[in-house]
DNA sequence: CGGTCTCTTGACGGAGTTCAAAGCTAGTGG
DNA sequence: CCACTAGCTTTGAACTCCGTCAAGAGACCG
């Protein structure tokens, strides 16, 4: 099974290629492998591909005007990130887009991409539910950041990704539920001893 | 000049409609005139259409448990609406879309919507892009709610849509930008002192 | 007019931040 | 294999932004 395999059944989730559309499509796709720590965009760059997670994981954060790191979104399997406002707009980007594992990802570069929607009308057809998912997705996290106090929001996202949440430092969960790391510590301290009855 | 007129601009500054396909378009699309405090979707219900804002404006809100309203997005003239996670998967939507004022609108019903895709297959990309816009977008205000403090974000909102502001009631307003009406009312003290140097 | 809805003002309280220091852990090089 | 360093996590005390509660003042509408 080759590193395209992933991808093509995620697509078919969510409509049908033919054989050869697949075949066209895999010539556009570029694989890699990148390390922690490396960087797909960083600021001021213009952003020129799409990334599709194949394992590891990867984060889109800011660097904010008092010096410290806003994750926005995590990149994990099966999605899509990049910075798609400088992507269409051809815009040097405010984002950095950094692996937090060493990651495998697809890429799919903007030079391909007006061919390839020609070519594969099903793309735009895919990519629309992929961005309408994300736009919802996104919708909900400012509803649970409006309307949830910090340990609500700490309690919902690791009883929903309790793998996810031992894999990254805790600093960056805390950045991305959006309170400080030193609260976080507060409120495990408080947490772990209930439900962890069991000895250390 | 028709009704249709405005959304087709809209689209033109996406992709091209042919002269047929525009007709296609403009026999699924229904015109509606709704009066302030209409409600175009309701809690509970399974949203059945896309609207598209020509004049006036909506507001996109869910009732919170502790029994209040938290707004998550207003349509304004040339924005398109919709619970489209509601729309999608055709489960009962969590949210209400109600008309802030007295509001033309243009409907696309989801029973058109598979067929409008298949004969107008622009269609998909100029939803693709909308959606990409819009969650652009709202990856930006999860940006401005983490990193700015609500005095910073209300300043900003009223300097980017200073005449908007003028016409939603302020605890619709406050809502929107993530704090109470009576922490508005404060700001709107503090502040209105400082560039109002001209008389009442 | 009288009632309802909206905006204002102020006192008080609490969730979460900031600052600072110390404890851990893992990676690195000698 | 151990010592050192750098980065991460923990803890606690002081502080602050913003919410809550409550009461009053306008404003709009039948």
């Amino acid at each position: 099974m080759n590193e395209h395999e992933m991808l093509f059944s995620h697509i078919r989730r969510f409509t049908t290629l033919s054989a050869d559309k697949e075949e066209l499509l895999s010539t556009r796709l570029k694989y890699k492998k990148i390390g922690r720590k490396d960087y797909l965009l960083q600021e001021f760059q213009i952003c020129n591909a799409y990334y599709f997670v194949l394992s590891g994981c990867l984060r889109y954060y800011r660097n904010t005007n008092n010096g410290f790191e806003q994750i926005l979104q995590f990149g994990i399997q099966g999605w899509w990130l990049s910075d798609f406002h400088s992507f269409e707009n051809q815009k040097p980007s405010e984002y950095n887009i950094q692996a937090v594992h060493d990651t495998e990802i697809l890429i799919l570069y903007r030079s391909d991409y007006e061919e390839l929607f020609d070519s594969v009308p099903e793309l735009n057809s895919y990519f629309r539910l992929m961005m309408q998912r994300a736009y919802s997705a996104s919708l909900k996290k400012i509803e649970l950041l409006l309307c949830e106090s910090a340990e609500e929001r700490y309690l919902r996202f690791t009883r929903s990704f309790p793998e996810f949440v031992q894999t990254v430092p805790q600093y960056m969960l805390a950045s991305f539920l959006g309170f400080t790391p030193q609260f976080l510590s507060m409120l495990r301290g408080k947490k772990d001893i209930i439900h962890t009855n069991n000895i250390k």
